[in-house]
Order: structure tokens, then C-alpha cells, then sequence
DNA sequence: GTCCTGTTTCAAAGCGCTTTGGGTATGATA
DNA sequence: TATCATACCCAAAGCGCTTTGAAACAGGAC
């Protein structure tokens, strides 16, 4: 069924069918119910392609997931997130049109998305610290918001991001309150602007309180578990160990974790440890106490709000960019405890 | 830059520009390269809502990755799946839309992605054992290929699935080739086609070996990591303990771990685990002898062939359904030992 | 030179929608 | 009665592409 053959049915152009079903005024109200109700009937949607072709608008948003070139890791986050942003797609009748690319395709793929018409804005994942994808959309004039930041000042453009270092240095602390001196971290790839972020926020959290920065105490490296488990393994092997882990992502604590186990030693109490929590939902900590302590930001709410501020932009072009920084709250869970001396081999 | 200019510029028709790009043959090859060299100059690319309003064609497949209801748990497989699917369609020209939609409305997003002719085609994702998406997407006539099976006989649909029966009987035959007796299941929802096939295979096994059915061993809810701890926690809890647990997703292998681990009980030693291992990239087992023995397939294979399947379904559309069963090797881990004699407390 | 065949190119229709720029009642106003 | 808003509705153009049916041209056969 399309509009014709429903003017059609109805003895009315197509015209005052269009209008009575997006609901200019320029419709009788009974006319317009009558549409409305033969439109239901017989199960009537305008066809998406000639809409778009006829008002230009596309009305779908591009998700570029980037994944690893060497691991071919498609980090669980984005899988959070855009649950998130789906939500807010959908409430507004837009589409979301995902494809994953390795990063050096990423640049083509956006240029193919714009020339092609196929989305009114897109969601730039994953940032690096000097990132060349935001230049080359303003460029091309696509609309975005960045899931994230990057680190060039001056430019000027919409992001949603948590407070990445605010949170790696109060978890810092806080290890440094419990009375921990040899605080090791566990990060993400550090060309990534939130893993830099949060090493910033731990070397300063050090050096408030004069403690050297030891790189040795230092990994970073694609966010699997297997990384969790060896660059814990590896630390704990040291003869000087640390006796706490600050951890970027849920993943990696949980391979930390299972170093700790193996080397026979408990979390909480011989090793203390704090990791990023992004609440994915399948590791929900709907436990009366969780099982880490972490620094707590849902992903999947940064997916709504970065979804809602994109379609804020497309329908007003001319503002200025907006930012939003979520907070990440510290919660204290059972991984963390008091500083205690050497352990006894 | 769009046809009109392109073949203005070129002087040329716009059939002829056309006909050039798409490669038919009634263009001298003379032409063909000047007109593709001034589109690649240009950087042209057909408007793909044109395109689609010309031919009739979407080009576009649609994924409606289903949330659970009381919990909002994306399960993380879908993902992974979906990073395979990708691959497939950037080759062949297709864009990917997804949605995210809770069970209820799943059914009004098949019919309104028919209806406004966003795609060509569906993969069904998370099949229950009797469907009604299945008929529903036969109804309305939009090619589909669902990721699992439904357990409706004499319906004729295209389908990738693992031999989850198969798979789960050989985890717990070679638990009981251990010396095991009490084994315990942790499965998903079983009114999941999956689940339920899992546990027929995990019962078939048991019966071969005349070891009573014990319904106090079997749990089934949502995959989440705090499932497996509490449900691994309660059962070794019991007066008689399970010695060995079969398992259906690696997150919740995790969470069993926890449990376990807090017990203070050896995984491998006091207690033995087989997990159904979907090779999520973030858990890659790139380790010499993985944490786990498990059942392993890769849902990432499983997702580029449901979409191969699709795409030829698309093409051929009167060909048989087809189908395609992966199946699920058993790799040896960490995780397994002989049954031991009680422990003693 | 004419006719035919095959090659190369084109004009125009059509995909299904929105939207512009009228048209035609209807009723109020002078 | 003529005039003018006002309310309601319509025909047709246009979005950017593919594709049909036909025209123009070249070359070979007679």
C-alpha cells in the first residue's frame, strides 16, 4: 500500500493525505481522522527511501564501531552504548545504520556515508588524542558528536565524555588513604584520549603525595581479559609488587582478578583493587555490595544523551557545540582495603 | 555532486554515466574510464535513498537485537555476531540497521521495517522454542534467517545454529568420564530454543549413564556475571554439592568462578566447570591452556554466514530455505579434573 | 548507393513521497 | 449583491536515481 493507491481508496489527493497523516493544519479534523484510520487499516507507512529523497533528510544516524586491527577486539562497551542511543533513535523515527571498520577505513567509510546521503549525522567512537576524524567531518559538513574527547584545542565541536581523569586520580587516592605506595595501572592504549585521561589523573594523584612514578608499575594495551590476567601475573611477580591495581575497564579487573586467585593471595586484602565500571549490563552489580570497588559511569546513559544532543544538532544547525561531561561516582566495594605490610613467603 | 552534474560536466547522458558505473555492457570501455575517473575525481557516490526509490532495493538488512525486559541486559553475544554480519554485508554493498527493542515489540518492528521498505531482509535473533516471529515474517513476506532454531516442526525457514544438544551431551559425558556424578546446570531462559536444547543434551547424557535427573541442579535465568556467582554459590551450599557444573556462557562461567574461588574451593581440583564458550573477542582465549575446557564456537562465524545466507536468500528468492548447522569442539582447559572424594571441612 | 546489423548513446518515464502555488467552496462583511 | 477572508483541497513539480524504448552512427555486405 502506498500514498497513491490510499488517496485513492479514500477519493482524495495525495496532497491532503501526506498532510492529514503528518498533521499540518491546513486538514479538516474529520478528514484527517478518516485518513488516519484507513491508514491504520491498512497498515500504512510512508516508504523511508522516497521520504528521504523528497525532504533530503535521511533520517538515520552512522555508528562507526572501530575494531582492533591486530586482535580484531570489538570492545563490549559499544554494544552498551548504543543500546542507549537506539532508544533515543527510536523515540524520534530515526534509524541507525552501524558498520565496523578496522581504523584506517574509518575516514572512507564516513566520506562514503556523506557522499551517499545514507545518514544526517554521525557518533565518532573511540577518539585518539590528536584524532583526524574530527577535522575531516567538519569538513565534509556531516554532523557528530564524539563519544569522548580528543586533545586539540581550539577546535571546537559536541562531545559527551566522563570525567576520565577526576576519576582515575580520586580512585588513586583513595588506594593512597588506604595507605598503598606502589599502585600499579592497568590501562587502555594510551594513543586513546580516555587512556590517557585516566593516566594523567593517576600520575597526579602520585605526585600530590611525592610518590616517584614508577613506569615499570605501568601497562597499557587492548582491554581483553586475557591483558588483565598476564599484566597482573607479570606485576605481581615483581619483587617489588604493588599492593594495589588501578584498572580501566571491568574486563581487565576481572582477569586481574584471576591472577590474584591463582597466585593465592586475596582481593581485599592482600591486593587491593579498583577498576572503571561502565555498567555493562550483563556484569550488573545488583549485589548489595559489589564485588569491586570502582569508578562508576553508565555507558549506556552516555549512549542516550550523545544520541539526543546529535539529533539537537541536526534540528538546530546553527548553535554553538554542546558538551556534556558525565561524573563517575566512586563506589566502594569489596577489592579495596587497608595497606598491609610485605606478605610473608 | 549528483548524476545530473556529474554527466553535465562530462557531456554526456545520465544513462549513459549510469550504465558506466553500474558496468553493463552497452558503454565503450573508452567512455566507461572517462566517466569513472571524473566520478572518482568528483568523489560521486549514487544517492542511496534514490538508488533504492529507483530499484526497488533497500540494500539494507535489518537486526533487532532483542533486551530483556525486567533487567534491560544486552546479551553480549549479539555484538560479536553482529561484527560478523558486518563484515559480510560492507563487502556486498549492504548497509546494517539495527534496533534494539524489547520482546513485546518486536513484532511491530518487523512489520513497520516491511511497511516503510527500510529493508531487504531480517536476521531473527534469540529464537524462543515455538516462535511467533517466524510465521509472522512469512506472512508479510520479507526474507529472514534466524541465528538459532525454532522447534515447530514441518515450518520451512533458513537457519545458522550450533548443535547446542550435541555440545552440552558431550560436556557432560566427559565430566562423567571423570568420575563425576553430581553436575550441575546453569543454563539460560529456557524457553530460549537454545537453552532448551542445551538441557536436553545435558539430560540425554545423565540418562545414557543412568544418573537421575535432579532439578535441584539445574538453574536457568538471564546470562549475567552475578547469576553465575549466585547460582554457583547456592549449589555448592547444598548438603550434597555438585562436583562438576556445566555451564552455557562464559560470563557466567566467570561469575561461577567467583563463587567458587570464595568458597575456597580449586577450580579444576574440588570442582570441575565446562562452559559453552562463544569466542568473544574481549575474553580471547589466546592463552596456551584456556582458564577453561569448554565448548567452543564462534558466534563472529556464525554471524557472517547467517548474513551470506541472507544475502543469497535475497538474491535467489525462490530457491529452498537453506540452513547451516556450526558446530561446537570441546577444548580441553583448565577447568576440568577426576572427581575427588567428598572434602572433607 | 542501399540495406542491414551491431554498437553506442540518449530522452523520458517512473520509483513514492513532500511541498509549492494555486483553486474552489463557504460564510461573513459591506 | 458584490467582496473578501477563511478553510479545505488539489495538480504538478521535484528529490536523484534506474531502466525502457528508440535514435544515431558506423561498418560491412550486396
Amino acid at each position: 500500500m502506498n500514498l497513491k493507491e490510499l488517496a485513492e481508496t479514500l477519493g482524495l489527493s495525495q496532497t491532503t493525505v501526506s498532510r492529514a497523516l503528518s498533521g499540518y493544519p491546513e486538514v479538516k479534523e474529520a478528514t484527517r481522522n478518516r485518513v488516519r484510520i484507513a491508514a491504520e487499516q491498512s497498515n500504512y507507512r510512508p516508504n523511508t527511501r522516497a521520504k528521504s529523497l523528497a525532504t533530503g533528510r535521511a533520517m538515520a544516524i552512522g555508528h562507526v564501531i572501530p575494531v582492533d586491527s591486530k586482535n580484531e577486539v570489538v570492545n563490549p562497551i559499544f554494544a552498551e552504548f548504543i543500546a542507549g542511543a537506539s532508544e533515543t533513535y527510536t523515540r524520534h523515527g530515526y534509524e541507525l545504520i552501524l558498520s565496523i571498520a578496522h581504523d584506517e577505513d574509518q575516514a572512507r567509510i564516513y566520506n562514503e556515508l556523506k557522499s551517499k546521503r545514507s545518514v544526517d549525522g554521525i557518533i565518532v567512537h573511540a577518539p585518539r588524542i590528536a584524532d583526524p576524524r574530527i577535522k575531516l567531518l567538519q569538513n565534509i559538513g556531516l554532523p557528530f558528536v564524539v563519544h569522548g574527547r580528543v586533545s586539540d584545542e581550539g577546535k571546537e565541536y559536541s562531545w559527551v565524555d566522563v570525567n576520565n581523569k577526576r576519576a582515575f586520580s580520586r580512585a588513586t587516592n583513595f588506594l593512597i588513604d588506604l595507605g598503598h605506595r606502589r599502585i600499579a595501572l592497568i590501562n587502555g592504549i594510551e594513543t586513546m584520549h580516555f587512556a590517557s585521561q585516566r593516566r594523567q589523573g593517576y600520575l597526579n594523584a602520585l605526585t600530590e603525595h611525592n610518590i616517584p612514578h614508577d613506569t615499570t608499575l605501568m601497562y597499557a594495551a587492548e582491554l581483553t581479559e586475557v591483558y588483565g590476567y598476564q599484566s597482573a601475573k607479570a606485576l605481581l611477580s615483581l619483587a617489588e609488587a604493588p599492593s594495589a591495581f588501578v584498572v580501566s575497564s571491568y574486563i581487565v579487573a576481572i582477569g586481574a582478578r584471576r591472577a590474584i586467585e591463582e597466585m593465592d593471595l586475596k582481593l581485599g586484602r592482600d591486593v587491593s583493587l579498583i577498576t572503571h565500571d561502565d555498567e555493562l549490563s550483563y556484569f550488573s552489580s545488583a549485589e548489595d555490595i559489589p564485588q569491586f570497588t570502582a569508578t562508576r559511569s553508565s555507558v549506556r546513559q552516555a549512549g542516550r544523551r550523545a544520541a539526543e544532543m546529535l539529533l539537537d544538532i541536526i534540528k538546530h544547525p546553527t548553535h554553538a557545540p554542546r558538551s556534556e561531561l558525565l561524573k563517575a561516582e566512586l563506589m566502594v566495594g569489596l577489592s579495596t582495603g587497608p595497606h598491609r605490610s610485605p606478605r610473608l613467603t
